[in-house]
DNA sequence: GTATACATGTAAAAAGTTACATGATTTT
DNA sequence: AAAATCATGTAACTTTTTACATGTATAC
């Protein structure tokens, strides 16, 4: 579905940048949705570049160092257009590993699947805690921005990255509670 | 990782079947959180009996359908105990299409982002209503399992799933409440 | 008899990860 | 002077998807 192509064209078409600020942004503010190495973005960006989606100039920085600043081409801009306004199927429900892991609980013993649990929702916590420290941050939390403008998908986004975060610890903590009474019945 | 191979020997850790159970399994009970296609299996399959992971028998169906019915190795039961019990580092957050596109909601007009919402929303809330309904008829919810048998891993995946189900349209549903004030503001 | 489900595979392509490879600039 | 960050690429490999390919058994 050529997803990393319009996650490109998107950034793009906010404004124009090299390769290296494309990753930063997939690994900082995208990385609750989309995200990409290095690796795939370089010969992405090749590729739309000889699709005529997007150009670029190259500019040195300091005394001879060389950086490709790209931008989005009309035609780039048609093809996100389009995109972005095409209705979708529910996408197949995200691969999980630690709820595989989980429904083969079968195959532990009580104690270690609360102790896989408890891991769990430790790193669940952090990271919680880091998600809403962005937000708390965020200028559409302090009342600065307006429906429409660009920070008001990064601020839905990360509501939502919020909310995805607090279920998943509100299960973990669930699951918890019911195995703790398994072991104090025994 | 190779977490597929993982998914295949905890199903047949719990009982032995053919590859096309497997893929049945894949794509009901195991659709929330892993899946896979049948041309990802058949091959699998034949790497995890080259390794020595899991055999399999000729079952003759009716007068000439041939079957194979694979069962784990005791090698393969140990290469899977070893696996559940690692604890993993959190995952990357999932991909998600939808959330992509809402990041980039400044391209559309507010009445697009409504729609876009809305037919996400009715997407989800009929997909919540099946796994309620599978939910209401789980024996756990009947009172009939205990945990540590195979089938409390089943229930507990499946409470997570209407879970994160429910989150996500209560994202959903806050947003369009947002965005339908701004169009009264206008 | 016809449609649906059962049953198993392969080939080619796309998407994504890990490792290899190099060098400049800025901060400490 | 060293470390961190900026900057760009390729190669090999793994994972996943889509399409091709074939045939049997069962339910209506």
């Amino acid at each position: 579905m050529r997803t990393l192509k319009y996650a490109i064209l998107g950034l793009l078409n906010r404004r124009s940048m090299t390769g290296y600020d494309l990753m930063k942004d997939f690994n900082l503010d995208l990385v609750n949705f989309w995200y990409a190495r290095h690796s795939q973005i370089y010969p992405e960006l090749k590729k739309l570049t000889d699709e005529g989606l997007i150009t670029y100039e190259t500019i040195i920085q300091g005394e001879r160092m060389e950086k490709k600043l790209y931008s989005i081409t009309q035609q780039g801009q048609k093809d996100f257009a389009a995109w972005i306004l095409e209705k979708d199927l529910l996408e197949p429900t995200p691969k999980d590993i630690f709820r595989l892991k989980t429904y083969f609980i079968e195959a532990m013993e009580l104690d270690q699947m609360i102790d896989h649990f408890e891991y769990q929702l430790e790193q669940r916590e952090e990271k919680l805690k880091k998600l809403k420290n962005t937000m708390d941050h965020h200028p559409f939390t302090k009342g600065w921005v307006k429906i429409g403008t660009t920070k008001y998908g990064d601020y839905i986004v990360l509501k939502g990255a919020v909310m995805r975060e607090q279920t998943y610890i509100q299960w973990l903590k669930e699951c918890i509670e019911e195995m703790q009474c398994g072991i104090l019945k025994k």
